[in-house]
DNA sequence: CCGCTAATGTAACATCCGGTACGTTCATAA
DNA sequence: TTATGAACGTACCGGATGTTACATTAGCGG
């Protein structure tokens, strides 16, 4: 038996498995749903540590909301909508959401179920607030552009565009199981992926398209 | 003291009081998190009677489940698109699906909940599915006008579209309050209504529209 | 090599919570 | 009136579950 050279006594280490662990499960479960125990048994450590580095249950979920949340952002500011046709533009972040979107369903999850909670543990997160508003500035440019070129409406704002696009894209995964039965149809199929991916571009353009 | 003739030993009284104070519970708590302690103490009757009459929680969580579905649909079925112009149709159907979210937050969280477990509660009753599908007709008889007036695309889907709409108005309701808390815009304030309540029909009729 | 402390493990505790055994009461029909 | 069963209440059980007291070990500075 060939020991690993384990590094044992690595809190950094230990933190991080408890963390991504504590993801996985409390975006399966819910909090409440959650087990302590499970958390502790996916790891190489023991539940003694949750209460070692994280004080408890709660304040271990609300590490995972911080943390799944900057994730995400950090992700998006790496996404990068190149110059071009204002048109294009909005497809391509419309695609890039959809895209965006469906690689993080535990993202989604745990999103959903901070939601059910009315949001009672990310508004103990104030950091999250200056972190999210940002997202907004690159979809600002591309309208900005567009209404410039006199080729969009100038009544409409980034945030409509923003929550019509997150709307879409959000509830493609949150709301799969539910659709997806009630009305026989998988989103998540792979011939439908192309459809749906395009759609919502299609939609944007042709809702902030002015007409004459 | 004046005794209140309370009808006692009323069955079909007792199990629709723990039907609907159950409802609420689930929706606020989730599954996991509803209390079935909790559930007997808001009603005239004990903790027991769940389990005369429907035998556990989770046979009170399914009763509940196929009772809003139920409900749900009920009230679609009465609502009434007129005929009319297409485009106007494709809006007021648009503002009905709004209003309807809006008024039943109850029923888009039990929604939510059910897709946080990935639809294992809602796959075990049947019945529901033949009641969605139904629901498509209004929009179908739509589409096929507007398209028969030359005025629509001839590929929009009705399940797209209801897809689009359904997307909507659930995220309003269902993501308010991560949306509202990291955006700071409240979906559900009064002045924001009016402006979201006609925002999606537009987004539609603009999609669906013909240009040339 | 020693001592100190951060890091970890073990084992238990206290409470919560879904579920049930058992007894009681009321309404109805004969 | 009485027998009978549906409807209901009480009190409790046993396991699950978040949390902690206490003991231990590894690793680093001196």
């Amino acid at each position: 038996m060939s020991e690993r050279p384990i590094q044992h006594r690595d809190a950094e280490r230990t933190r991080a498995e408890l963390l991504e662990v504590a993801t996985s499960v409390f975006a399966d479960s819910g909090y409440s749903g959650a087990r302590i125990d499970e958390i502790a048994r996916r790891t190489r450590t023991t539940k003694r540590m949750i209460y070692y580095y994280f004080g408890g249950k709660e304040q271990l979920y609300l590490a995972v909301l911080e943390s799944v949340y900057r994730g995400i952002r950090d992700k998006e500011q790496t996404l990068q909508v190149e110059e071009m046709d204002p048109a294009d533009s909005l497809r391509r972040l419309s695609e890039i959401t959809y895209d965006h979107h469906m690689a993080n369903e535990e993202f989604i999850r745990l999103v959903a179920i901070e939601n059910i909670h009315r949001g009672r543990f990310i508004r103990q997160i104030d950091s999250l607030r200056d972190l999210s508003k940002p997202a907004l500035g690159v979809l600002d440019t591309i309208l900005d552009r567009g209404r410039d070129e006199g080729r969009f409406r100038t009544d409409v704002d980034a945030l409509d565009v923003h929550l019509l696009i997150s709307s879409y894209c959000v509830f493609q995964v949150a709301n799969q199981y539910t659709f997806g039965y009630l009305f026989d149809r998988d989103l998540q199929a792979e011939d439908q992926r192309s459809h749906l991916r395009s759609m919502i571009g299609d939609v944007v353009v042709a809702w902030v398209t002015e007409r004459t």
